[in-house]
Parts: structure tokens; C-alpha cells; sequence
DNA sequence: TTGAAAGCGCTACCAA
DNA sequence: TTGGTAGCGCTTTCAA
């Protein structure tokens, strides 16, 4: 039965040695190219497809995977759609340069894991890892980068959140928005749709969100307006569901918000549905302002004011970057307020 | 620097065996369980974290990495709402199972990519390869698993195409529709959004689409009512602008259409955008289905009537088998028609 | 319970 | 231009 060949039996059949038929897959330079020609049409024949990976890696120290470390599960990310975008950025770039891409996430702490770590050659952490993995990793030394969340060990790739967010939060102002309400995403560590209750801003959270809402409360600030806590949301995942949860709740809250801030369009979209539902025109009764300028968002009707942050180029540009080796630094990359206030009903 | 350890150097310094240590990360029962403790406390202090993958891999000829092959491009995958249903279907058992997940695509032939083949110690097809990815994995006899195209070398996990198809065309048509067009997924190999003008069904087209048209025409023939070619639409991709555009044309025709066969809810949602832009009401003036059931398809307005088509289960269920290395035989999931006809505006 | 050693498949050095 | 060969880091058999 058709087995899994090896370099070494193909050598001995063709009457070659190894190093030649390794020349012939590797360094088209160091064989005549007819015999090279000959050679790689013979392994075809014989069913040796190249190089098994796991032993080139290993004599290589190199393995042309690379690595996408997520922080939440594996099933989430796909579910996201600002996760999508992102690693549709990074796998542009990948395959442009014949790269493998290996999804890992930083949840579940196995040997498996970190056996896994071992591979790749360069990583990208997507949002700041749960666990050691980090750690892990940059003691090995490998390449590597950060996207969307701040530390100083390692370059990064981020937007500048606190900014984004006060912008959003301007643009509601100017409306002359009178009953504010924040709906949060992952503002402190309970897997509940619940009010944000702290004094202080919220030590477990994800660097995103305190910078979000940062942005969001300075911007208040500076317009005297007070949001008190009872008016900001924490909602855990960014999933349709819990977000149409949590807006249910901002809606009965006495005023009844004229104006929401969310932070991801996600959210915002969830929101317009519960609005609509509950006969509220937005954004005649209701301005709703988003985050992320998620491709859903320019769909909608009525279509969605969100913060664009360029997720696509995003993952691009950390792919181009690691695989450049530009591992100093932080990127800050520009976002900008993408107002659509006209519905298409 | 802290560099890369090894489990050789790890040991000289322990002063023990390597296969003392490579026993304390693989198999407790081979050493007492004081021994183990200490020897993995004092290997993390050293920043020894697990055996390396290639080196593991090489050795056991297993790597617990499965491999997701993709039909089209990676970043066209992240995009698609079914395949990142599917993959995060995929996802969930992988994690349990403690395995990790490799993206290929059977794009781009190049010696990277069947090296990379290598690793894997399963594969699941999704969507039938472009190239030789098949006809090479098949050969080094590794468990391998196709969803949602056939083939009889291998199992497979689908859907029955053709009765879902003709389910949701029997739904059109016992609302009495008189004037139906069809809104195809990629019936021929051109890129461009166009007629289909062939006689016969097409030859170069994904499987799919071609059992789903069947589907739809059977039902068609079943009531007598014909469809012309000029009134069935090829779609390249599955991309809201591409089929924004199909549907702009689809709608000029004469009569115009009241009903609309959409191969894809991506498709079916854009039909209902373009339909309520031209100030048609949805379903009073034209009725549309979709195909997929996606997240979104509900969440539209009007929501959209779908064929449902478990995607994540689908990931699942594929997943599941080839763990459990359940590879003969072809499983038809179920799916059903969800009817929405309600608006919630 | 622990240690010594072979060898997984390949690449890259060096010699011919 | 080609061939011989050491050794990448690990697991596993066998012997102690």
C-alpha cells in the first residue's frame, strides 16, 4: 500500500543520494537542472511528495509555520467578526509568503500547548494571553509581536483606544445627547450581563476596555456630563445575544438613554434591533454610536456610526512586520469615525 | 539569554537521564509521582517547557496537530459565515481533545505547502481541493475525512444537497410565486457575476452548487414551471457586494422577479437589502430564501427563511469521526426548513 | 525506578 | 556537480 515515503528510500530506488534529491527540492542551484528535472518528476512518480515537515524543522530550526496566539477560545475567534478580519489580514500576508498559519489559543494550560509553541517561528499574540504562554514564549526568544493590547517586552500593533472612544463619544455630544448610556464589553471579570459597579476603574480587565472607556468618560468630562456606573454596561462576550441582553436592561433605566455608547458594533447592532423593536427610531429617539466598523455595520438599516480601526490591515501589517522582523516598537494605527446616518429603509 | 532548551541540556543539569525527564512529561506511571513534581518544577525554573514539537513529532510519528484543508483562499474563509461556523464546529472538539489546529488551502501548489501536509495526523477536506492536495494526503494513507463534497475514496460528512434545495423551491412555490429566479453560488469557473447560459448542468462546478440547482429545478419541474437560463444567476464568491450586484440585475428582468432562490443566506440577505432599496416589500412583493441559516439570518429584518444546515455541528460531527478515526462511510446531516416570515420593524 | 543508546527524516557541511 | 555523514531533540526499548 502507498505508505509514506521517505527521502532516503526515494535516494536508494533512483540510485542517488540523499543530499541530491534534498539539493533537488531545496537548491535548485546546486544540481544541474535537467537532473533536477528528472529527479523531482521521479519522487512524483514514486509518491514522495517533499520534505517531511516535523524533520526538515528539526534539522532546519526553521518551519515556515507561523503561529496566531488568540486569547480567547479557538471557536470564539471565529465567531467574532473583528477576530475574522483580523486573521483574514494575517493570512494575506501568510500565503503570500508561502507561510503555514497555526491557530493556538493562550486558554488551557496543557503541555500540549506549549509543545505546540515550540513550532512556529514567529507568533503573534491577539489580545493580551491568558496563562504563562507569553512569558513562555519570549524566553525562547522567538519572534514575536503584540496585537491589540498594550505591554513594553515585545513590539506591538494597537490603535489607540482611549482617542477612538473619546471621538465616538464626542460625535454623541454634539448631538446634544441628553440620557447617556455606556455598553461595555468585558469591563471586569464576571461572565454576567451586569452594571458596572466599581469606584475605580477595573483592575481585571482587558487593556481594550479600560481604554475605551476611559476615552468615553474623558470625553464626558470635558462636556460636564456625569455617567454615573449605574448607566455602564458590562457585557462579558461580544456576542449578539448577551448584547441584546444588556441593551433590554439600558432601555428600561429611568431616563431612558437617548444616546448609546458601544464598544463594538457587535453591540451596536444589537442595539439598533432592540431599539427597533421596542418602536424607538434610531436615531431619532436614539443615537447609537459603534465601535469597530465591522463589515455588518455598513449593511445595516439603519446603517451604523462606528469607529473604523482597520482590522484587516491590521493583521497585515503585525503578519508583514514579524515576517520582516520589525520587532521594535509600536504601531499605532490610525482610526478614524465613519458617521452613516441615513437610513435605507 | 534565555534561548531554547533542551531536554538534553535540562537533564545534565538535573543530573539525571533524559529519559527520566522525557518520562516525567509524558508518562507519570514511569517514574514516583515526588520525582515527577521536582523534576517539572525545577525544568520550568530552568525554562525547559515541553518537549519540542518537531523533535516529538519526528520521533513518535504523530504530532497531535489535525489540519483543516480549505478550498479556497484562507482570508476568503475567514470571511464566509458557513466556514467559520464549520471551523469553529471543528474548533470546540479539537480543544477537548487537545489537539491543535493547522489552516492549509489546497491553493498555490508549492512544496511549502505538501511539506506542511506532513505534520498534520489527520485531515478534514472542506470543500473539494483545488490541485493535488486530495490525490497526495490520500496516498501517505493518513486518516482523512471531505465534508460537503463527494467522493468515494474517503468518508464523508455533507448534507443531501439536492432535497434541501428542492425543499426550500416547494416552499416558493406553494406561495404561489410567478415570476422565480435563482441567485447561483459559482455554477461555472468564470469570476464574474453573469448568466447562466450552459445547456447542461455545468461541469466545472463545486458539487454543491450543482445538486442544489439540481434541487431547485426538480421542484421547478414537479410544478410545471419552467426556468429559463436567463433567469438563473452565476455568483463567484460568496460576498455580499458580488451578490449585491447579482441581484441588481436579477431584479431588471422581465417580468420582474417575485420570487428569489438564493444558493446562500449571504446571497439572500443581500437580496433583501437590494429588494427594500428598490422599495420592494419583502415577502408582500417578492419572496426570497436563503440557504445556510446563518447567525445573521435571523437577526435580519425582515428575518430570513432559510435552509438550515447545522454548520457547527457539521465541524463537529467531522471532527469527531476523525479523532475517533471513523473513517468509512458518507453521514447526511439533517436539514430543515426555517420559515420567517415575520417582520420585526 | 532509572540510564544508555538507537534512530525518527532530513539538511548542510565537507570531500571527492 | 554529486555523495557520505553528523546530528537536529526527542522517545522508547532494553538492561541495570
Amino acid at each position: 500500500m502507498p505508505t509514506r515515503r521517505t527521502l532516503k528510500e526515494v535516494a536508494a530506488e533512483l540510485g542517488v543520494s540523499t543530499a541530491t534529491i534534498s539539493n533537488a527540492f531545496n537548491r535548485p542551484d546546486q544540481l544541474s537542472a535537467k537532473l533536477r528535472e528528472q529527479i523531482l518528476k521521479q519522487c512524483q512518480q514514486l509518491g514522495y511528495h517533499g520534505p517531511n515537515l516535523a524533520a526538515r524543522s528539526l534539522r532546519r530550526g526553521e518551519s515556515d509555520v507561523i503561529a496566531v496566539v488568540l486569547a480567547d477560545s479557538l471557536s470564539y475567534n471565529f465567531s467574532d467578526p473583528v477576530a475574522n478580519q483580523f486573521l483574514q489580514g494575517v493570512a494575506d500576508v501568510l500565503v503570500k509568503h508561502e507561510k503555514q498559519l497555526l491557530l493556538l489559543t493562550s486558554l488551557g494550560e496543557s503541555q500540549h500547548q506549549s509543545s505546540a509553541e515550540s513550532l512556529p517561528d514567529g507568533i503573534i499574540f491577539y489580545g493580551a494571553p491568558a496563562g504563562q504562554s507569553f512569558e513562555r514564549i519570549l524566553r525562547t526568544g522567538k519572534p514575536a509581536l503584540a496585537v491589540d493590547f498594550e505591554q513594553d517586552q515585545v513590539g506591538s500593533v494597537n490603535i489607540d483606544n482611549f482617542d477612538a472612544a473619546k471621538m465616538a463619544a464626542e460625535h454623541l455630544f454634539s448631538q446634544s445627547v441628553k440620557a447617556l448610556a455606556i455598553m461595555g464589553l468585558r469591563l471586569k471579570d464576571s461572565e454576567q450581563v451586569e452594571n458596572f459597579e466599581q469606584d475605580s476603574l477595573p483592575l481585571k480587565s482587558g487593556e481594550i476596555s479600560c481604554r475605551r472607556l476611559a476615552g468615553y468618560l474623558q470625553a464626558a468630562k470635558e462636556c460636564d456630563y456625569n455617567i454615573p456606573h449605574q448607566r455602564i454596561w458590562h457585557i462579558p462576550f461580544n456576542k449578539p445575544e448577551l448584547a441584546e441582553q444588556a441593551v433590554k436592561q439600558a432601555l428600561t433605566a429611568d431616563p431612558r438613554p437617548d444616546g448609546l455608547l458601544c464598544m463594538s458594533d457587535v453591540i451596536a447592532l444589537a442595539a439598533i434591533r432592540v431599539a427597533r423593536q421596542q418602536g424607538l427610531r434610531v436615531p431619532e429617539d436614539i443615537k447609537i454610536v459603534g465601535f469597530d466598523d465591522i463589515p455588518e455595520a455598513s449593511r445595516s438599516n439603519p446603517a451604523l456610526t462606528s469607529v473604523c480601526q482597520q482590522s484587516r490591515q491590521k493583521g497585515q501589517l503585525a503578519a508583514t512586520r514579524l515576517l520582516n522582523k520589525e520587532l521594535e516598537g509600536e504601531t499605532l494605527m490610525p482610526t478614524k469615525l465613519v458617521i452613516r446616518e441615513s437610513s435605507r429603509g
